[in-house]
DNA sequence: ATATTATCGAACACTCTGTATGATAATAGC
DNA sequence: GCTATTATCATACAGAGTGTTCGATAATAT
């Protein structure tokens, strides 16, 4: 890829990040992404069709750091299943997380984390389709797999969410303890 | 209130609830809503500051009907207390649900639902940090107030969400079955 | 050195928003 | 019934945002 196309695919996100946390998505404009990316207007429009695939494709960059759910690319994947025992990988991801990996916290926490934990949800459920005892735990007898999957990467998902909501006191530690207790209730939690 | 506006008011929300129905929230403009309700440009401005706010109207018109979150409509609140036994709130609300009650069931399985599903767990949440025995079962001692109801009216709306998503293939009662295994495990299942 | 290609800036047609106007018709109060 | 009020209408309008086009310029690849 051409060093301009880089440059300039950068600037664009970056100035759409910036935005994003400032302001909500349906407001933002076109006008103010080239604007603050300093970039001509038909340049942005020779690399995103609109505001929306801008959003799409951003998404996939990001999340794709934390785990692949596109399959492509797999040393992320390999990541979570071999550094840590199984029965932690949500503390794992938390841990990720409280750090901030690639400012992906800022999106998550601002007020378009709808935007964002809905793709996050997708791949995580994804995953746990695919990897049934990520998770450490079993599933219920009577509950179909795809209502299971749905229920477990829902609750992540929502632990985050109000993880931040309320200020992100609790540590990694105690809120995948929340998460596993919910889940699995009082009798199974890790420790 | 004056007959006309009445009149006006209610063919604003037929409209939009068609438009709802048939493509997406951001894709529908003011212009479709008057053509579709065939009334002033002017007229409509007179009624909704903007298409948010008439979004926001018709959130509040519907589910005050299924249950009063916002204490002013207090005859549907009881409804649902006493009508039914409390460990099957569940259920009954289900039931009312599957009938499509003012065509409630349009708009939550339309893909604009993740609009109404969050307006439906705010409404939810409310409910339960009011009383926290509606539902039955007992929070565990570890969990705060707060992430137990978030977490409850959470998978509930992502119970009827799978739900409409799967084609409603199962009645109510099985459905409620699969929220509290869920939420309380096997043991723990209603009859 | 040359051909290719990304960017620029400016202009453009188009759509949508929200407001303003004066005229008309329905409603409410007496 | 008569009158004052008020909702609605049709139309027009300014302002903002979208997505495209064009020729000129500069960076990159071969």
């Amino acid at each position: 890829m051409d060093r301009r196309q880089r440059k300039t695919r950068e600037a664009i996100f970056n100035a759409f990040t910036e935005l994003l946390s400032k302001k909500h998505y349906s407001q933002i404009t076109v006008g103010e992404i080239i604007d603050k990316a300093d970039i001509g207007r038909a340049t942005f429009y020779a690399h995103f069709e609109t505001k929306d695939f801008l959003l799409k494709e951003l998404c996939e960059e990001l999340f794709c750091h934390i785990f692949d759910a596109t399959e492509e690319c797999g040393e992320h994947h390999k990541h979570i299943f071999n550094c840590e025992a199984p029965s932690s990988v949500i503390l794992h991801l938390l841990q990720h997380l409280q750090k901030n990996d690639n400012k992906i916290l800022d999106l998550l926490g601002c007020e378009n984390n709808e935007l964002f934990l809905r793709y996050f949800k997708e791949d995580l459920k994804y995953l746990i389709k695919k990897h049934p005892h990520l998770f450490g735990g079993e599933k219920p007898n009577e509950l179909p797999d795809d209502y299971w999957s749905n229920h477990i990467s829902t609750t992540f998902v929502e632990t985050v969410r109000w993880w931040l909501d309320n200020g992100m006191k609790e540590n990694p530690q105690m809120l995948a303890n929340y998460f596993y207790i919910a889940i699995y209730g009082d009798e199974k939690q890790i420790t």
